[in-house]
RNA sequence: GGAAGUUUAGCUCAGCUGGGAGAGCAUCUGCCUUACAAGCAGAGGGUCAUAGGUUCGAGCCCUAUAACUUCCACCA
């Protein structure tokens, strides 16, 4: 082994060995089963630190049942991130002069799969250097064939049971990408702006209405204008005629509730093609619908003078115009919040458009149910709120996308006009047999796809071998961000189709956030590249730096520093295991349940033993960053500070019977500590694994540690470690450097065999040259440390200051009294006494005991002095 | 406007069903002790946001308050 910690050296040949020896690829058996299906990576770039964190919690999990015996399946995917994947072809042509009408639609889909074909790699490659144990030969994409199939099957049984159906709504659209996009995709955001009050005059000249706005640009729009129909001020003219500013034409004023009375100016305009609201009152009123705003976001024909313009560009004109015309009253700052596309961050119109529409209601109750009834579960379970609360309000899903890029929405209408759906690409009508055919030009929203994920991956809509064994899958893992976009929809669409939902548990984890806890985006370059992490620190310790401390479901705040430091603890770990290696020489192995214990060895295997049931517990309960730092203290705090400390006595000392049981003991704790961190950290635990003594072929197929099986470990080592630390005080209290060393007297009333038989153990770690049994106090002028049963002198001549000493013992005597006073109070207390478990008023009894003795002995000692 | 989360050492955060406050980093002191100086040993540092309440006992449960964060929502 090298002399230090180099991922470098070996991640990437152990990855390429598992793989050729497939390990992880798997398929049904008689066993039970453990199933994950990855969420699908967008095939538009770089894995970002997000992804590890993903994919680390499932590798995880998987690795973890894999070696405890489950058959397990991770199942790995790509999503073909339709909006997105078209954006950057489009700007991709523009660079060349082209556009993707020029194209056709049938060489833009051929450059789409160049795209894929060219970086699904890149990003399964960087999941690789991550270490996932996946089974890549089930490798799925979106728009595979079986998918697209799926997809179709899916969306013809909605359509022929009447859930799918076409209809006019305001939708949010997106002028930059030209597409439709889901409420979810709007993001709100603040912003600063003005209320623009503008007069409407009545057409009679019988005065006027005044109307505040925050889009004076949909003025154009405007087919009425309403006010509550209960306001004393406008009540009796409701119904005249106003004249619409600039247009000049005639609107009615109208009633109706939607307008609040004591809000603004207690009356609205109302333009139905460009707000939802409105449009529900033009449906109310019966108001015609009038676009002001076309598919590039320009205004229309209907603004005059203006057509053409941008509408956000063509705002300040307008206001102009208003001014000219006395239209305007007057204009306050004002903030409210405006929708823009997640994607391109412009802003977003609701408009007016036909759309494909799933109907949710009926397809959300089983869902719901599912997560009430407690069958699924989220973890943690106050993200069920969230999930609930969507599904409990759910709106009708918009499925139809304007893009090119995606299933294309198998809707077909012949020459005769028959309209209908088909799973296969049909060569005629099946009303008519005519043969002119038009599909519909829509695609569908990339979750529709994505929505079947659990089964289409498994081979629906066929009714695979795979798909009876594994489904419904075990766990799902993901972040909260698309609970509502993506794991609802899996949920309701499985319990539709496979009649039963697609994971038993939901497993949410945080976002990964910068330093500061700013989210991270290439905006702001404050993003962290994992491929740069695991470049510089390994795969591991990218892993264990996501994972330790982390509690899940809230965010993580990231920096390079967290890989750096846990690099540096895993050298800890690997220069541990050289230890234990390079100490393992002419070994007898001896099974651990044949030895004859040592009470070190009793201790440590207890340790062990705790930290195995802590390990399991805590990944039962997705509480992995709990796990690893059990992990971690055992490791430095355990193993490292004491247990290879007190080893080297018996492997650097004479006797062979001890030395051989040691060896055995630390190779026992070091194999099964290899296998606990096998989950968390693959790579380095198999490279050292393979360096042990009758080691198996691979780490990962190893039986996961359970319970010992040894019986009477308890001992109460603590005590010697007690002793130990209660010398190194003494000694760093006199201000004396480690490296002068000592003989030690000890004078021993209690646990007399414990003692002898770590005497060279306690010598060694506690800077002694030698421990001496006395049984009076020695001559030589020594720091004393006195306790429960024993007396500690150690001789350090000129070093011993009396005066310091009287402090010490006074210091200890005022702790001691400190104590002796609690546990006094709490006995003395009745409540305590009749109400606390036995056990602890047991001890709290003994430690008041403890402590008089000690008081009294402390007491004798300062009274020497004086 | 509705909902959720966070608030613990200088910094980043753990702390499972309530039973004497923890880690890492940073700081200070001493040590190159043959696994590790990417290290070892020791030390300092916290009215667990605030105010009440329940309890024999509260970081943990309840109620208010404050600050920060996030999600959802069509308010002109």
């Amino acid at each position: 082994m090298d002399k230090s910690y180099t991922p470098e050296l070996f991640e990437k040949e152990i990855y390429k060995n598992w793989l050729n020896k497939n390990y992880f690829t798997t398929n049904p058996d008689n066993r039970e089963h453990y199933s994950i299906v990855m969420p699908p990576l967008n095939v538009t770039g770089k894995a970002h630190i997000g992804h590890a964190l993903d994919n680390t919690i499932q590798d995880i999990l998987i690795r973890t049942k894999r070696m405890q015996g489950y058959n397990t399946l991770w199942v790995p995917g790509t999503d073909h991130a339709a909006i997105a994947t078209e954006q950057v072809l489009v700007k991709d042509l523009k660079r060349n002069g082209l556009t993707k009408e020029g194209v056709g639609r049938e060489d833009f889909l051929k450059r789409g799969w160049d795209w894929y074909n060219k970086y699904t790699h890149v990003i399964c490659d960087q999941l690789k250097m991550l270490g996932v144990s996946c089974d890549w030969s089930r490798l799925a994409f979106t728009m595979d064939d079986n998918l697209n199939k799926a997809v179709r099957h899916v969306f013809c049984e909605y359509y022929n049971e009447g859930l799918i159906y076409k209809g006019k709504r305001v939708v949010n659209y997106c002028p930059s990408c030209k597409t439709t996009i889901s409420d979810n995709e709007n993001v709100h955001i603040d912003q600063n702006t003005y209320l623009w009050y503008v007069r409407y005059p009545f057409a009679d000249g019988s005065g006027e209405v005044v109307v505040a706005t925050t889009r004076p640009e949909t003025l154009f729009g405007d087919t009425a204008v309403a006010v509550n129909p209960n306001d004393d001020r406008f009540k009796d003219k409701i119904g005249k005629d106003l004249i619409l500013p600039l247009v000049n034409k005639k609107i009615k004023l109208i009633g109706d509730e939607y307008c609040e009375m004591g809000f603004g100016t207690g009356a609205v305009k109302i333009t139905p093609a460009h707000d939802p609201n409105d449009y529900e009152v033009g449906l109310r009123h019966n108001l015609e619908v009038v676009n002001c705003i076309d598919d590039d976001g320009k205004l229309t024909e209907i603004a005059g003078q203006f057509k053409g313009m941008d509408r956000i560009e063509a705002r300040p004109l307008i206001e102009k115009a208003l001014q000219e015309g006395g239209y305007l009253v007057k204009k306050e700052k004002y903030k409210n919040q405006v929708g823009t596309c997640e994607r391109c961050g412009s802003f977003t119109e609701p408009r007016i458009s036909t759309q494909w529409f799933v109907k949710m209601k009926n397809l959300a109750i089983p869902a719901i149910e599912a997560v009430k009834s407690g069958k699924l579960k989220f973890h943690p379970k106050r993200y069920e709120k969230t999930y609930l609360n969507w599904l409990e309000n759910i709106q009708d899903w918009c499925i139809s996308r304007q893009i090119w890029l995606g299933h294309r929405i198998p809707v077909f209408t012949c020459a005769n006009g028959h309209t209908f759906a088909s799973e296969e690409d049909p060569n005629c009508c099946p009303i008519c047999q005519n043969k002119n055919l038009s599909q519909d030009n829509d695609v569908l929203d990339t979750w529709f796809s994505s929505a079947l994920w659990p089964f289409s991956t498994l081979g629906y809509p066929n009714e695979t071998d795979d798909l009876k064994y594994y489904y419904p899958t075990s766990t799902l893992v993901t972040g909260y961000d698309i609970i509502t976009f993506w794991v609802s929809k899996m949920v309701f669409s499985g319990i539709k189709f496979m009649k039963d939902i697609p994971f038993k548990d939901v497993v949410i984890h945080g976002l990964v956030r910068d330093i500061n806890g700013v989210k991270m985006s290439k905006h702001l370059g404050n993003g962290v590249d994992p491929i740069d992490m695991i470049d510089k620190y390994g795969a591991d310790s990218l892993r264990l730096s996501l994972i330790n401390g982390m509690s899940m479901g809230t965010d993580i705040k990231y920096g390079e520093e967290k890989a750096k430091e846990t690099k540096i603890f895993i050298n800890k770990l690997y220069n541990a295991s050289k230890f234990v290696l390079q100490n393992l020489e002419n070994m007898t192995f001896v099974p651990i349940e044949n030895l004859k214990l040592q009470e070190k060895d009793k201790w440590i295997l207890n340790e062990l033993d705790a930290l195995i049931k802590s390990v399991t517990k805590n990944i039962d309960r997705y509480a992995f960053g709990v796990a690893t730092s059990n992990l971690i203290e055992f490791t430095v705090s355990k193993f490292c500070d004491w247990y290879i400390e007190l080893s080297k006595v018996d492997l650097y000392g004479d006797d062979i019977d001890k030395k051989n049981k040691t060896q055995n003991v630390l190779y026992y704790v070091l194999d099964n500590l290899l296998k606990l961190f096998h989950p968390f950290i693959p790579f380095v635990t198999e490279y050292i694994y393979q360096e042990m003594p009758h080691h198996e072929e691979t780490i990962m197929l190893t039986k996961f540690p359970s319970k010992l099986k040894l019986k009477n470990l308890n001992n109460n080592f603590d005590y010697i470690i007690e002793v130990i630390k209660s010398i190194r005080n003494a000694r760093a209290g006199f201000n004396v450097p480690d490296n002068k060393r000592t003989e030690i007297y000890l004078q021993v009333e209690q646990n007399k065999d414990l003692i002898y038989e770590n005497l060279s153990e306690i010598a060694k770690l506690a800077y002694g040259t030698k421990c001496n049994i006395v049984i009076d106090e020695p001559k030589e002028k020594c720091a004393k440390v006195l306790l429960e049963g024993i007396k500690i002198y150690i001789p350090m001549g000129q070093l011993v200051d009396s005066d310091k000493e009287k402090e010490r013992l006074k210091k200890e005597i005022q702790n001691v009294k400190f104590e002796i006073e609690r546990s006094q109070r709490m006995l003395s207390n009745e409540g305590f006494v009749s109400k606390a478990p036995q056990n602890l008023i047991d001890n709290e009894k003994i430690k008041l005991e403890t402590n008089k003795n000690r008081l009294i002995q402390l007491e004798k000692e300062i009274e020497e002095y004086n």
